[in-house]
DNA sequence: AGCATTTATTTACGCGCGTCAAAAATATAT
DNA sequence: ATATATTTTTGACGCGCGTAAATAAATGCT
């Protein structure tokens, strides 16, 4: 490795022997160049070690090689890991991805957003806040930027949606806990920001009426994404007031769950298939945690890597069609039902 | 909100009815121009919605506006929750900052750092992999970036440190320990990716020593982040084999102790202080999950707002003093011992 | 070998903004 | 009001690269 420090593209292509825009059009696509000129430009890479200035790249490309990666909230460990998931494969495909949380607050998803127009990226990934959203400028957002939607869908927005059945969460849920034991009753915040919470209710209410089983729903207080917390105190008080209709809760998602175990282990009571337990628990999400609460959690896991799989390629097809699809696909992957200790 | 697009800095500055050099300057800093002017920039831009190229921009500024946080495992909700606050100083302090995870992964790390030091960014908050970091090119970039380590230290590098005080957060456990029951013994991985395990272990030894107690070390097998799985393992093994010398164990970490309590559950041992429990298990970080687990975990918490904090201010510091500071500064915070039920 | 085709070079312009120096305008102090 | 200090304007150059058109060279094919 030479140590002359390289300071622009032309000197870099000097030192090739090679001309400027060749090496331009070698940055742009390491293939678009014959093999030969490319070994060269490679050999050459690894003794003066010259990076072209982004800035400059990016001030006149059309299009830039950044994918921008918005989730609602990255201390969730269930974003935090389909976001490495994503980053990884964008980065695999030559991409240079850039990751953003909007941390629960739709001003913050707001200025993401605004951001990520100014970066003009090539596309963007985004989970959306759901309710919590500023619909129209997400909207906005989508009509100028090529934008996959993930996770949460918003009816009509972006170039498509890619994201997870609920109803074959739930029905995998209710069916199995039906069938082994009591028909669940379902545990929900009374007023969930994500639209998938909405869509399990629904899945709820309809596979009870399937089953010819009475539903209950168990609503409980709280705002925000402490969902543990929110759970553990909306159990506490279910609990106490002894409102639980059924020995069998089904909770809309694991992070309930852990609080609503939580609570539980508070009041003494064991949770399980066991003799001695008098609930049994089970969830939706199957959350890297999940696999370690006390009891470990039954839940209908997400097919992470279809769905980030999915969303990518998609995103990818979006890119090389030039930012418009045909008509806007909706792919959801179906659950799979993992059984544990708690139901 | 006037409708016509806006091309460049010269169409805002003619439609302000200011020169295309003010209005750069207060980009720059809305401070450095008279605040008369400001508030008719600030109008018009109320009015016609512009936002400078950023690429243009930070082409020839000699430092641009970003900076780069860096954490080592991004799933780690200790991770994403210090990165969360961090993020938010940036953004108040008028910079833009790039979230990156290493994903555990040393060849991930070292592109990171090389990606940054393209992006020329005002300065880098680094929480390095430790051990498993290639510590000469981890230096190299301190040497070019201004970079704040902390989380954890590689002694010598970068600008400043900012973390935990580890001798604190294990006094104060081991002292509480012995004093309410039997002496702790230590369990942690035998081969430790972070810095800090280590400074634990000796921390734990000398506070052994120091009020004449028999240390006991519970070495468990396991490499990579998933502490959780390695702690479960672990615990699995040493209580399978009775290898457990005291009633009392204190993880190295809340990870493991997630999983410890986990291989518990599992073998229907019960952990806690109460007369049915025949374990008390208590740990270190105070980890998101930690007051949810069963029971919830006894632990030493991280004084999380004043490490960021601290972080934060000592990287403003470096960037205003141009990059240097006199000499290399080491800053950590004590712990802060939270009881629960696990101990 | 000769021709068609692909690939590289030359030359030149432009992107949007930072920055500088000198001149002009404005604010502040006396 | 006048002098001084501060701020803004004018005009101009350059950053590092993308890109385009015309030309030249290399390659593939018969």
């Amino acid at each position: 490795m030479s140590q002359e420090k390289i300071r622009n593209m032309d000197e870099f292509a000097a030192l090739c022997g090679i001309s400027r825009p060749t090496i331009s059009k070698y940055f742009n696509d390491p293939n678009s160049v014959r093999p030969s000129t490319r070994g060269r430009i490679e050999a050459a890479l690894k003794e003066y070690d010259y990076r072209p200035n982004i800035y400059a790249m990016n001030q006149n490309r059309r299009l830039t090689k950044n994918i921008g990666i918005v989730v609602p909230y990255l201390a969730d460990p269930f974003f935090a890991e389909i976001a490495r998931v994503i980053e990884r494969r964008c980065i695999d495909a030559g991409f240079t991805p850039t990751l953003f949380s909007s941390h629960g607050e739709q001003g913050l998803e707001c200025d993401i957003l605004d951001t990520l127009r100014s970066l003009r990226p090539a596309g963007v990934l985004l989970a959306p806040l759901g309710r919590a959203s500023d619909k129209k400028h997400v909207e906005d957002f989508c009509r100028d930027v090529p934008t996959i939607l993930f996770d949460s869908n918003i009816e009509g927005v972006g170039a498509a949606f890619v994201g997870s059945d609920n109803f074959s969460f739930v029905s995998q849920t209710v069916e199995y806990l039906s069938r082994t034991g009591s028909a669940p009753c379902f545990f929900e915040m009374s007023d969930p920001a994500n639209p998938n919470a909405n869509k399990r209710r629904h899945a709820y209410l309809e596979m009870m009426r399937r089953l010819n089983l009475e539903p209950h729903l168990v609503k409980i207080d709280g705002t925000g994404w402490g969902f543990e917390e929110i759970g553990r105190a909306g159990a506490l008080k279910v609990l106490k007031e002894d409102l639980l209709p059924t020995d069998t809760v089904l909770c809309s998602n694991d992070r309930l769950a852990i609080g609503f175990l939580s609570a539980c282990h508070e009041m003494g009571i064991r949770v399980g298939r066991d003799e001695d337990c008098t609930i049994r628990l089970a969830s939706h999400d199957d959350h890297p945690y999940s696999r370690f609460t006390c009891p470990s959690l039954t839940t209908a896991a997400h097919d992470y890597e279809s769905v980030s799989d999915h969303a990518v390629e998609t995103l990818f097809r979006l890119i090389e069609a030039g930012g418009r699809l045909e008509r806007r696909e909706e792919t959801l992957f179906a659950a799979r039902l993992i059984m544990r200790g708690s139901a």
